[in-house]
DNA sequence: GCCTGTCTGATTGTCATACAGTCGGGCAAG
DNA sequence: CTTGCCCGACTGTATGACAATCAGACAGGC
């Protein structure tokens, strides 16, 4: 895992207008420390660090090939996304959740989605339900023909995506994101979800859907409660059960 | 403002039992990090440092005499919460909200306060229903003697503080504590409110709090959305009428 | 054999310094 | 007045260093 210093010769934008051309132009500026924020995040969500592990600076150091300095910010960055817990004089470990906290997110998560199922429905236009009627066919299909925990994560993140950008508050698209990832702390290699939840958040979100057609705020925020706590209820019993803070991909 | 590095000395304690020792004993270590933390928040809520203003490293670390490296750390925090944005080649900036983002933030905090006040009535305990009780009281004595923005700002904080811990989610305090200190970035200096929405607040705390005592769930939660928004407008219209992002102490 | 005091290595917390890259603004030339 | 160059101010990143702390090993005493 190195990361070539301004390897690639992407920008990450100023701001406005000009952010267009700069990536066509091929100004860097994608700071170090964002591309070792994604590469750790991604690391962490993916689960090649371990819920509970120790991140070891000079051991981050090696594996990216930049300075301590760097891997610092980054540390704290992790730290405030709730991804990584700092101990005083020990250092970064990997979050694992008890079951107890993963409630409570999931629980935040809940009202929050149901707002977010209301607000779509409230001011997504016409083409947006319609992408969401694609999304949500998309991964209907992946779960029907079995392609693989990764795909069906895939198309359900198209899927929320969507959602977010219809419901055009990009402060709850924030909120989310950050509970999303906390959340899927949850889902560890034990991959084995529990008899086959994928199908049946397959069901809740064809409501959902259903709903979100109909134009009716309120069905689809019921829907979307529905299909949260079912995850969560799939989620956290898997938490309890598999020993530690390791679950399945419930959601 | 200097902050002693190590100055008290004090450990922040491993963990454990040996906590509640450990403050006895006088062990700090709270890292330096953490406390210049603190005091960067501070001043950003307070307004020592205005919205827009540079966070011009250098002179951070002239202000609190600690090192560059941490001062960088902080700022990667404190743009984690949402209090700083960080331009790339530019640096730290303190976050000015325009109108849109503020009602994006208020529309948040709506749902997830609603939920606060449901849980509330849900979970907490008959003494801590007498809490919110006396600390609304408080709040009706701070406001009616016109005691000034800053006490009754503090008597609003005691009145959440109940309702965030007898609502039992952790994760939830933690957001809306977020949630809050991004808000409070419009109350800035021109703390010539509305009319009187102090008052005006009194009255629909008052609901909230009689709707909790009789144990109504829907009701306080829909006292608390009513508030948050009736706050949300008195907030978001200073605004827009004093230019650029500076509001007042609606709420 | 079990408990305790001590030593040591591994790591973090913090600091000082250095240097390239970038941005903004001033200054000079056309 | 516009264009272009130069400089100073800062950030982004790297490096080296040192004190403090914690965990575990180790040895000594009861």
């Amino acid at each position: 895992m190195t990361i070539m210093p301004y390897a690639k010769p992407v920008s990450e934008a100023s701001s406005g207008q000009v952010a267009s051309l700069a990536s066509q132009i091929g100004r860097v500026a994608a700071p170090l420390r964002s591309q070792v924020l994604e590469v750790l995040r991604e690391a962490i969500l993916s689960f090649r660090f371990a819920p509970g592990q120790r991140l070891i600076e000079r051991e981050l150091i090696d594996m990216t090939g930049v300075s301590r300095t760097t891997i610092r910010e980054v540390l704290r960055e992790l730290a405030a996304e709730g991804l990584v817990k700092t101990i005083p004089q020990k250092g970064a470990v990997v979050v694992s959740l008890t079951p107890e906290e993963a409630e409570e997110l999931y629980e935040i998560r809940e009202v929050l989605e149901g707002h977010l199922a209301k607000r779509f429905v409230e001011r997504a236009t016409d083409a947006q339900v319609v992408a969401l009627r694609r999304a949500f066919t998309q991964l209907e299909g992946v779960v029907e023909r079995q392609e693989g925990t990764v795909a069906v994560l895939r198309a359900k993140d198209v899927l929320y995506e969507v959602l977010l950008t219809g419901a055009g508050n990009s402060a709850l698209r924030a909120t989310l994101s950050q509970l999303h990832a906390r959340v899927s702390l949850l889902r560890a290699s034990s991959l084995a979800s529990g008899p086959d939840r994928p199908s049946e958040a397959v069901g809740e979100l064809r409501e959902l859907v259903e709903a979100v057609e109909a134009r009716d705020a309120r069905d689809a925020a019921d829907a979307m409660v529905a299909h949260v706590g079912a995850a969560a209820g799939a989620g956290i019993e898997a938490v309890r059960s598999s020993g530690h803070a390791l679950a399945t991909a419930a959601n």
